[in-house]
DNA sequence: GATGAATGAGTGTTCATTCAT
DNA sequence: GATGAATGAACACTCATTCAT
């Protein structure tokens, strides 16, 4: 009688689809503004405008298949929101930087999707204390660099560092300096405005990563 | 009737002291392996030998305070072991590279503790929303390092990057490959010892923090 | 899921309204026998013929709002039980003397509203001590007699006393007249009955505010 | 072992009357502040300067132990304050008129006791719901006021009212103005001072009791 | 499809009281 | 006499989930 099971591929008719969008979008803003441990389905709901938590119940399996959605949803706008300006850089180097400074620069147009998806890495867990998401999505993107560190060595691109310590590096970094400027925390000294904070960044990177005589 | 108030200067009873670290050690340990989420005062108190949550609360004024408490035994546990190798460590570079070395190393004699404080920092907050240790800790370590930075930049040790990106970034990359190395996820290729990653990210901020030409 | 907040002007379904209303019957007759203090939410839930407690916490906004409703209820019955008797009588000492009697008259048929009243009006605080439902029904008691008597004196019925200690004097009375013999506390002499009682009490206060040569 | 049940007649040594004392006092004044729902014996106990509970424990059989002990000392103390006032007028009217100002007056020297009193006789209830104090106190405040009626209207100083009914809107009127100027609630008008509220309260009465032709 | 009332376990916290020291 | 750690029941309240309608 139930839909739910997202990994389910039945097909979805436009109403139910309809509702699961706008469950999601209030999850995210709610699990953004909250945090994950506040972001319950009462408070889900309120945000959604919907009358009862059942409604949530109803359309997904549960509190994990609904934050699996969110996950899901906020890795496809950020994706969306960088894959231009990654495809438009040419070479390993130049790709990175656009990676890394697009992926700062979102902060500014997607707050709340950044901040919600760092809640969901950190606190989403199962029944059994089984992180939820990690698998499919933060993984993929420490091995999606890895990968990419990887073949800008095999290219002379990059110097002799080992990919897995520098992709997760460069994740906790980028996540880092968002978040703490996510939270309005700046510090001293001048301004900071995002464009630089992710120029700095990539500079750091590209003086970390690139080739050098050992 | 308790004092409470871990901020207090009332002098504890040895009975009291004792229980207070068992309870602190209890938290830790169960925050490190089932989150700070899940860590309810039910599941300290069984771990800690305790018949029931009202002891805790005895001993200590509300989570808040419990939180605190462990943030401090925490950073105590770590500043000890690391204090030494930095000490030992003469300039700003090398200095800094005892810090992330040391702080990588960790991961190894310590997991629970550095686990639990990456909980207790990206989720600790009190009912309004408001993070409960950051100002005392996390803040405190990334303004040491930035401080360090600034130092070390006008010592001539250091390259003439913007100390406060870097400074969030060398703690985002140090807790992000800390975390990926204690939840045992290392990715393909040869078995990753600590002490290889400690000295691989040690080498990486080495490279994005040296002087160099403009 | 409800709008709860007593206060709210949502429209309530059938059912809801009617577990609303037994649920603020229930609370009524336990502040009644037990008193205010002994009045928890799950004395309430189990006279209710409720399972469990969390049912009151899901259609009131929190104990606060059980009891302002409560009160509200009690007034309203109060005010419908005795409206019609003071709207008969013509003249404001035969008004004074409508409300004394109507008010001792209830205790014979509402015993428990009183009680509960009475409860609520002295003992009802919030966590900061402060009053929950003073300024919506006591002092607007007290007020209203005052109110009534000064008209009643520039209209000559009463003599020159001053309102504002004879109103309280007023209040004090009746409710110490109605609490003692609704505790069954009678005394010795002749059984009392509730209507002499106030006939009495409104002889008694007929006297004190009549016109006087000083 | 335990000294306790204040009702028995043990001789007591001089500290454990002084620690008795010193609890009551802190008792009373914590009834008084935070009314009697709120008068914890950990609050108390902090009130008294005393580092646990167990203490409280220690000198009274229980919280209904305490309480009475606490009413013992508050009717002590009133007496004692209005008993010469009282003793000094001459015939029953001028007696009656002396307890009622000097009661009202008493607000003035002594608002905490009355406070703790009232908030005592109020609410104070063993564990199976029955008045602690009551008929120890409160019932015999309203027979002396009976008594002391009776005998006035068989000299001929009073009117033919229900002594009964009299004697507890009296202690109610009393215990109304009394309680609305320690809250601070003085309504409009010139400010009112407490000797003028005595003196207003004691003429309405000795309106009310006057003798007068049926 | 959709609703919202209901459930019962769970949250942190306070309580009066006990008891070994 | 006196202490303070310990107890366990009770407190109001929130939670994700279920189910008759």
């Amino acid at each position: 009688m139930r839909a739910k099971a997202s990994g389910g591929q039945r097909e979805r008719t436009f109403t139910e689809s309809g509702r699961r969008a706008q469950i999601v979008d209030a999850a995210i803003e709610v699990i953004a503004e909250l945090g994950y441990a506040r972001a319950s389905f009462a408070r889900i709901a309120k945000r959604a405008g919907l009358s009862s938590t059942g409604m949530i119940s109803y359309h997904f399996a549960g509190k994990d298949d609904l934050v699996r959605a969110c996950a899901e949803e906020i890795v496809r706008v950020l994706t969306e929101f960088m894959r231009p300006r990654i495809d438009a850089a040419a070479g390993y180097a130049a790709k990175l930087r656009a990676y890394i400074e697009s992926n700062v620069d979102i902060v500014g147009s997607r707050p709340a999707h950044l901040r919600a998806l760092l809640e969901i890495l950190n606190n989403a867990r199962d029944a059994d204390g089984q992180v939820i998401v990690d698998s499919a999505v933060v993984t993929s993107r420490a091995e999606l660099f890895a990968t990419h560190l990887r073949d800008g060595q095999r290219a002379g691109e990059f110097g002799a560092f080992d990919v897995w310590v520098m992709a997760h590096a460069l994740t906790g970094a980028i996540d880092a300096v968002v978040g703490a400027h996510a939270t309005g925390e700046e510090g001293e000294g001048p301004a900071r405005d995002l464009e630089r904070c992710g120029r700095e960044l990539a500079d750091a990177f590209e003086r970390a990563t690139a080739p050098w005589r050992r």
